[in-house]
Order: structure tokens, then C-alpha cells, then sequence
DNA sequence: ATAATTTGTTAGACTTGTCTAACAAATATA
DNA sequence: TATATTTGTTAGACAAGTCTAACAAATTAT
């Protein structure tokens, strides 16, 4: 039986290993919140289990059945969160943490059921997409808007944090998913961007805009 | 922070004392499907949380706190079968186990929004009520239908035992919540059945009759 | 009332997932 | 390059929840 700390550290790895620095020890001590010598041993029995592939002082990398184990949990996960803004009415800044408990639920026929009412969907409600029964995610090829040029317009189409503190304050000042958004100056020192939205002109931190995702 | 072992227990020790018989060492042990040593263990530590009373030789009872807590699970539980049928589109005879994971998920505002969603509903699908906010239970003055007089009629209303099983077999020989059932004869040797429901007759072992509960 | 059976208890071991303390390797800095 | 810092590893401890083996109390049957 999969264990809930095993799906949890899964799914860290596949996460952190989508970025370029890849999933190394520390980073996933910071992400789960647990000490390093804990992601140490574990790590271990996840080898064991042929379920990560890891050399000492290297970072881990999933086997083939680790990232379809990773993917089963992802696609609850994010099944889960359009489930609960669709037919529950959350918020889509509500959803995270609740989806972090759900997705552990082991009955097949609960997150069948979700895929029928929710007719196949492709994406949740930050932009994910939802892998399918298989798997599969579709490509994407999605940019920060922290590096499209000056001048550009593109399409908001994804976020990369889902907390309520981030999405709560893209609420507040005025961007949402699928917002039409034109690149008006970016700050070379710090980042810091003028966009119009909606006719209207706002300025965003470099860390914010590195979580808009954009096509 | 409450562990699902410990949920799980309460649960099990509020509903068997339910029963005349109490909730015995024995008894948590065939219901959680755990060895006599570990009943022990554990209900010495929920003793030593002031969840249940407990001396030796003698059967649990749950204290003020225990039962709190137990009716917290239980209508977490019951609102989440009643989604289930209601919202989701299962049938009765699918959601025991689905709810049995549910109802260990933490976030208050989860069941809060089914509550919502159901309008705060006082039964759920197999008739049993759901506790309200404070732990309230309506009074209910049920009958077992092994124990009606030869020639009355009754309504079924609850059952009281929500396996797949059980209830797959009373929508087999056509007996549904709700429907008047009319007992036409009892046999003394072993309680064999003889009942009208929709103006068909039927035959019921003792041990069913034992199961469907009616007013 | 004694023996047999059932039920409950104690002791001790094991697994999972976590920790701290001490040390080792790799990387960055002077 | 030598040293300091950061990152990773090993060893060993601990809590939760489970088990088996051995024994004790309570209950039932003879």
C-alpha cells in the first residue's frame, strides 16, 4: 500500500525536478518541511523500491514508475481542484490546501466520478493541466512573464503558486486567469514591471511576475 | 493533531456502544480488524487523553471529550455519504467505504460547503442522522423489524448496516428506504420473514430483519 | 466447584517516519 | 590553494501503531 509520505515525497520530487535546478536533498527537506537526514532515509527506501534513482551527493531523479505514481497523485490533486471551484464553489485561492488532503483518498471510483461530472478536463483552476488516466500531460509551452520583451501583449494562462496569499493578491489588484496582459517597462535592476490589464496600468514585483505564467 | 488511528477508535468505540452489549476489548478488536494487544495499547493512551474510561476487565465507555470528538467523525462521515448520493451521483451501496476516507479529512470549510450544499441535511442516505455542529443527534425511536407484531405495517426508514453487500441484496428483492413494509407472518424456530412491500410479497431472513430498522 | 474456554493483559519486538548530533563531501570565498 | 560555508550522510534515538508469545482473569460448562 502506497503510504501517504511516499505519495507526498513523489510528488516533491516531480515538482522540483520540472524546474532546471532539479530536485536535490535540500530542496526537498525545505519543500516537505522535514529535516535533512529524514529526506535522507527515505530517499533510500524509495530507491529500494525503484521508485527514485539517486547517487550520493547527487540530486534524485523518478523512475518510470515513480513519475506514474508522481502523476496519479498530480492529476487527483488537480481533478480535485476544479472539482471544488466548479461544482463546490470555492474560490480558486481556496482550493490548494484542500486538494493537498484529498488527493491521498485511495478509492478509484471518487476521482472517476469527478473526471464524468467535470467531463475530461484538461486543465484545473490555476492552469495545470490534469494529467490523464495514463499520464499523459499535454504540451505546453508556456513563458515567466518576467521575460517577455517590452512592448509584447500575452495571454495569462497559468500560475505557478497556488497559494491563497499569492492568488488572494492578484485578485486585489486586478489580474485574472486569462487576462489579456501588455508588457508596458520593466525596471532592469529589479524587475519590476508596468503591465496594462484591462485598461489599466499596475505595477508588479519580479517575484510576482516570475509566477505568471504566459502564452 | 488527531491521528486517523485515533479517529477511528472513537468512532468504533462510540458505535458499539450503541449496542446493549457495549463496547468491549474484543469487539474494538473484530471491528477495526486489529489484534486484542494493540486495542490495548491504544486505549490505554486515548485513557490517558481523557478521551475514554476504562477499567480493567471491564468495557470502555467515552468520555464527554471522546464523544465529541467521535460525533465530529461520525457526521463528517454522514454528510459525506449524503454528497455522495446526492451531488456526486453514487449509489447507497457505494458510499460507506468512499466516506470511510473522507471523513479524515481535516479542512472544517470542506464539510462545511457540503453542509451548505445540502442544506443542512438531518439524514443521510441509509436513514441514520447526521449530528448537527454541536454534536446534537435527533431523538429517534426506531424498531427493529425483526421485533414488529405479526400483522402491522411499517416504514422503513434506516438500516443499519451500510455495506455494499447487504444493500445491494434489499434493491435485489426490492426493498428500498422509505417503502411501508407490512409483516404477514413470523416463524418462531428462526424468524423467518414473511412481509408486502408494494403489494409483493416477500421472505426475509432473521438475520436482515435484524439490519432494517423501521417507525 | 472445578475444569475448560473465552477474554483481557503484559512484555517485548518491528516498521514507518521523524528527529538531533556528529561528521564528510562539495562548493564558494578569501 | 587553503579555508569557510553549505550541503549531504551516518548513526542512533523516539513516537505511533502494529504484531506474537506467554500469562492472567472472567465466564461457561461439566
Amino acid at each position: 500500500m502506497r503510504t501517504l509520505a511516499e505519495e507526498n515525497y513523489l510528488k516533491a520530487i516531480y515538482n522540483l525536478s520540472q524546474n532546471e535546478t532539479g530536485a536535490t536533498a535540500s530542496k526537498l527537506s525545505e519543500k516537505l518541511n522535514v529535516k535533512l537526514p529524514t529526506i535522507n532515509s527515505m530517499v533510500n527506501k524509495l530507491a529500494d523500491k525503484e521508485l527514485v534513482e539517486y547517487q550520493k551527493y547527487k540530486g534524485f531523479i523518478l523512475t518510470e514508475k515513480g513519475q506514474k505514481q508522481a502523476l496519479e497523485v498530480i492529476r487527483k490533486h488537480r481533478l480535485t481542484e476544479l472539482f471544488l471551484v466548479k461544482i463546490m464553489g470555492f474560490g480558486w485561492e481556496e482550493v490548494h490546501d484542500i486538494a493537498e488532503e484529498v488527493e491521498h483518498i485511495k478509492s478509484p471510483l471518487f476521482f472517476e466520478k469527478m473526471d464524468l461530472i467535470l467531463s475530461n478536463p484538461k486543465y484545473d483552476p490555476h492552469g495545470a493541466p490534469i494529467p490523464d488516466k495514463n499520464g499523459k500531460l499535454p504540451k505546453t509551452n508556456l513563458k515567466l512573464l518576467a521575460n517577455i520583451e517590452i512592448g509584447k501583449t500575452v495571454r495569462f494562462v497559468a500560475v505557478s503558486d497556488s497559494s491563497s496569499d499569492f492568488l488572494s493578491y492578484l485578485s486585489r489588484v486586478g489580474i485574472s486567469l486569462y487576462s489579456n496582459i501588455e508588457i508596458i517597462d520593466r525596471e532592469v535592476f529589479d524587475g519590476l514591471l508596468k503591465i496594462k490589464v484591462n485598461k489599466i496600468t499596475t505595477t508588479l514585483s519580479g517575484q510576482v511576475a516570475e509566477k505568471i505564467l504566459v502564452e
